[in-house]
DNA sequence: GTGTATTTGTTCGTATGTATC
DNA sequence: CGATACATACGAACAAATACA
């Protein structure tokens, strides 16, 4: 599993959800987690964060809206774009 | 209220959410709901459609993503984009 | 092939906060 | 202040796709 520790702050003005994109698009960008590679999954990130299954999918679909990553149903969701 | 009559088909296999967001893309798209006026706010879209608050509200989301809508807090959400 | 576990997708319900009128 | 409207977040349930023993 390739990732940093990731923290969210409750407390901050910037949502959880956001805080969380943001953690995640950086390992993705930084090359931390090389495209096709699988990122965290969503069971995984809500042990890690303490966030809500729904607020964590809401972090990851920023990310694939923003083309950083895509999603294979019944797989996981990995970085970069689909394709070939 | 601007807006033909909105129909949910929740046997289809087209998620509820994207039935919403497409016909109220359509009501955007075919001048419908010009630029400026609102769109019909969420309480009101979860009377008429009998679907939840949280999935009305993905629904719009998907049109603020694209650009077809924007958001004033407090006041509701219009047509068009955001500026001046 | 079957059954089970994993992972994502959709949907509902509810509570609290913030902004506007 | 009270009503309205959007924003964030939590919790829970069920379906579908995939992986694996």
């Amino acid at each position: 599993m390739i990732m940093e520790r990731i923290v969210i702050n409750t407390h901050s003005p910037e949502p959880s959800y956001q805080q969380l994109a943001r953690q995640l698009r950086d390992a993705i960008t930084s090359g931390q987690i090389p495209p096709r590679e699988p990122l965290p999954s969503i069971q995984y990130l809500v042990g890690e964060t303490g966030l809500a299954v729904n607020t964590v999918r809401r972090a990851v679909a920023v990310l694939i809206e923003g083309g950083l990553a895509y999603t294979v149903p019944g797989r996981g969701t990995y970085a970069g774009k689909a394709g070939t």
